[in-house]
DNA sequence: TATTCTGTACCGACTGGTCAGTATAGCCCG
DNA sequence: CGGGCTATACTGACCAGTCGGTACAGAATA
């Protein structure tokens, strides 16, 4: 929190535990604080509500953790890892599949998401993008990184329906796969501002309507 | 905050000032506040903050607005009467005009707008929509009813070509015009995020080519 | 014209509570 | 018995909001 943040990363993870009880007790923390962060926000959520919501001590959470802002970074990780191996990973796994179905699937099951959680919490990578992109660069660099990586899994989707002949050569992959995530994630905050899953479901309809511009 | 948060809206502003003097006071009270707000968020900007940003004391403060809450709703308030007034008023005003060289107008100056902050902040209200909608449902429903007012002025505009013969009339309006909406908020946070103002460029191109899928 | 009254506008110290983080201890298990 | 792990009391900074009081205008009084 406005803390002065340098611009080079330092999200060393303390000690990395030694036992599996050590792991349980910060897995713990871990899972609540993504609980809690995801629907209040970084910010807003205190170590106490996190320490309340885990029933771990104070004096515990500094042993795996050497401040709230190492928590962070450890939560961003833990945010990619699973978006990165439980999301875009099975989604474009198959490299034989036809990439516009990945895609279509791929919106879908962001929709499905949103659908079970009644739009509530949003996107946790876009929540903490919006609060700490301008008030925590080393955040920023991290969350920024994600985005990369899912623009490149969807830009490479793109790339193979243009090998295998189903997609034209004049798309520019990159620009249409940014535009995607923004799409995704401009849909998934509007739904959570007006708690209507069918304000995401029309604005993935229409992506997908997008796609046919390029379609062969 | 998290307060209980009254379904019903009770944005009441306060004594509305007497003088010319007081209304000056509660103006630089809501410039500061303003400007802080959007590059911190609600929550992280302390009352202390705004103070000492607009040179005004405490009790001077409480004389203008009942709580911070009260400042929040006039500030959501202020900022919908700015965007419709000097944003998307201006933009769709012509009613004779090209509706979709109004939209490429209107895309440009969200463009422009985020070029020169040189991608800090990001959208105030995709911002308080982000980090409110789940903690307040007063600020939430103030904020969906903004978006309900831009998706329908790009709405108008779309329905305005379809019986001037420029768009199709197979489009859904409403459909299209959310989605871009949802286009425009997620390429401002994916600039915020990256930091690149050109994340933000490629996706306009790319809404400016959706717009092609109707043009007849 | 001098005096008092009234309401707007303003001030900064203070309260009770919460924040992140620390200090210091003791448990349990190999 | 030593190191991995856990608990609790504490610190000082900061939070929103309150309070008693002041400065000053114009109108009323006399």
């Amino acid at each position: 929190m406005a803390s002065a943040s340098p611009v080079v990363s330092e999200s060393k993870t303390q000690p990395e535990t030694k036992s599996q009880k050590g792991a349980a007790t910060r897995d713990q923390i871990l899972n609540a604080a993504s609980r809690l962060i995801h629907v209040q926000g970084y910010q807003s959520t205190s170590l106490d509500d996190v320490l309340r919501e885990s029933g771990v001590g104070k004096g515990n959470f500094y042993y795996y953790f050497k401040s709230k802002e190492d928590l962070g970074y450890a939560i961003i990780d833990r945010i990619r890892r699973a978006f990165i191996e439980r999301g875009l990973g099975p989604a474009f796994a198959d490299a034989d599949a036809d990439p516009v179905g990945q895609l279509h699937a791929f919106f879908d099951r962001v929709l499905d998401s949103q659908r079970q959680r009644n739009c509530v919490g949003g996107c946790a990578m876009g929540n903490l993008a919006s609060e700490l992109s301008d008030v925590h660069e080393g955040f920023r660099q991290q969350l920024a990184g994600i985005f990369d990586v899912y623009r490149d899994h969807l830009a490479d989707a793109i790339r193979r329906g243009q090998r295998s002949g189903r997609l034209r050569w004049d798309a520019d992959a990159a620009r249409v796969a940014q535009f995607l995530v923004a799409g995704l994630e401009g849909a998934i905050l509007l739904g959570k501002v007006t708690r209507d899953i069918t304000v995401i479901e029309r604005c993935v309809e229409e992506l997908k309507e997008h796609l046919t511009l390029y379609r062969i």
